[in-house]
DNA sequence: GTCAATATTGTAAACGTTTACTATACTCTT
DNA sequence: AAGAGTATAGTAAACGTTTACAATATTGAC
């Protein structure tokens, strides 16, 4: 239905060899053909068929972007960050929620190589790279984004989690809290785990430990935060601050705090990660980590397309590491 | 590089026809040369080249999703509804953000169908439809999401705006604020226009209309609403009440009220729309007009599902409806 | 054991491009 | 006016599938 560029080379009353070269720009070709041929493409209203460009060309100019929940406010900057850089250099690129479920990511690694993406970026719902996907990264150039450990033989580009820990202990230590609660993502998360090793580093130098039920888990959901403060107050092992491994858990847990009438940070100081944008709200004014969410989408694509642009160059792992930076607000 | 068909038949000892019935799973293939190819399949790490099959299908099961901005915190959620559909029915999607830009838009417009997306879903950066649109519109079956005015020739999924508009100037006033301002983003969003319509409506009802300077536009983000009302309160054209159409507005517009010093919402009380996820945070508590955002994605898709599977059936024009809420929190 | 019916497999064209190679037609040079 | 060189155009194969059609093998009925 569409037309081709064999229709046009019928009209124009040349090979459609001509017509790919006068399209494409390519040296070679009458100018006066080029622009009738132009004419022609313009007149029947052309749109080359990228798909059976791809085939001969073993190339897409697509990539593949899975993340665990576009809702969730760390990834959507993350996502533009890549997605802004894609567009001027020419890609597109397919969003994948995984949902934090393993086995979605999966399906969707496997799609998108079917669908012979350039390149993936993924930032894992697990931290584990497991051997089905060493040999599925094989295929194709791929980088992964934030709490991955290094060794996984794959590029990948994270923050200085561990620093990240650190300058969050270290403040509310300075600020005299000596009753810190951890409150975690998933328990498996090697970036949660880097940032608790921060915290307990910066507690050691103070010559403090965590104290018994000061450092509890769950998902990355405001509610997990919420359950877990309150639990917390209703068994009266009441903290004097909260460190929260990402800005939607303290969140939650402000929402317990406050509801049952502690007050913030005067009761209990409250410090998040990853400075998502509701953490400024007048009202909220959340002291969080910052982490530059936009810069690592982007540096995971210039890393992704240096590669894709020297396929055949047989570098090693490569890992950038990005710094992150206190913001002091009101709750701490 | 990749194994393919091919290179299974040649081992298999069969002819490349068969090796495609036995890995679609066709009837008319022998159990046992099945079973055989299969295993050949899996030890080559075969991967089936979707573009190949694109190109003779003329379908790649994937669709553009185009929106203004994913990092605004209202798109995320419309496209989590779209991707969770379009996920279960085995299609992938294209994001691409138009960044409020007409031209980055219709660029995008432009690549998809090149890609041979099989459908597109739409949140118009600007509300009007143009020619070069409706030729485009008229190549595949298209969605257009939020404040796209009817008839247009595509197919929509809209927010009744006019009554959103309504319901929440309704509140102001029963409140008994008289003195309304309205913030709206781009004066030319058809969107922001019913909303405007409706909230005149509810005035018109009481015997009001807008005051001189009570109706402001920008653009849609937060910065913009606090423009808008420092310049009021320097101007001492002070409002008691402020209606704005986004949620982003409304929250910037607090942070000028509240840095000058003055209370809401017993000075000024304030009412957004969308209901984003802030709003509902301890500390913000917006009290706002609820949009079904992921609902939206969600019949956004079914819709585009509907037409690409029956791609013959010459129905007009759709349109669907959604309702707004009133959510009342604590700002108005 | 023959024939028809059916199950299985193969052949070849098609999808819409790109591109290496070849062929032809000009344009200069001398 | 011949020959070299260059500009332009054409031919055909390739990319990796699917699928209509044809061919062959197997089965069952009698």
């Amino acid at each position: 239905m569409d037309t081709t560029i064999k229709d046009i080379a019928k009209i124009a009353g040349v090979s459609y060899a001509t017509v790919s070269r006068a399209l494409n720009d390519k040296y070679g070709v009458n100018p006066a053909t080029r622009d009738e041929i132009l004419k022609i493409a313009e007149e029947l209203n052309y749109s080359p068929n990228a798909i059976a460009r791809g085939l001969v060309k073993k190339q897409t100019h697509t990539v593949g972007l899975i993340i665990p929940d576009i809702t969730n406010p760390f990834f959507p900057e993350v996502a533009r960050g890549a997605e802004d850089l894609l567009e001027r250099e020419g890609y597109s690129i397919f969003l994948c929620n995984s949902n934090w479920e393993k086995k979605r990511e999966n399906k969707y690694i496997n799609l998108l190589i079917e669908k012979r993406v350039d390149g993936l970026l993924i930032a894992p719902s697990t931290s584990a790279v497991s051997e089905a996907d060493r040999k599925q990264f094989k295929r194709l150039p791929v980088v992964l984004m934030s709490g991955v450990q290094s060794g996984s033989g794959t590029d990948s580009i994270v923050l200085n989690n561990v620093k990240g820990g650190y300058i969050a202990g270290r403040h509310l230590l300075e600020l005299g809290r000596r009753k810190i609660c951890f409150i975690g993502g998933s328990e498996d998360s090697f970036s949660v785990k880097e940032r608790y090793e921060g915290f307990t580093s910066a507690l050691g130098e103070s010559g403090l430990s965590v104290l018994p039920g000061m450092a509890e888990f769950g998902d990355y959901r405001e509610k997990s935060g919420y359950r877990i403060m309150l639990d917390l107050i209703e068994k009266k092992n009441i903290p004097d601050a909260v460190f929260a491994s990402n800005d939607l858990l303290a969140l939650g847990a402000i929402q317990a705090i406050s509801e049952r009438g502690l007050r913030i940070p005067e009761d209990i100081a409250v410090i998040g990660f990853d400075n998502i944008a509701t953490a400024s709200f007048r009202g909220v004014e959340l002291t969080t980590v910052e982490h530059p969410k936009y810069k690592m989408g982007e540096l995971a694509v210039k890393m992704l397309l240096e590669r894709i642009e020297n396929p055949d160059v047989e570098k090693r792992e490569e890992r950038v590491v990005l710094d992150p930076e206190l913001i002091v607000r009101k709750t701490a």
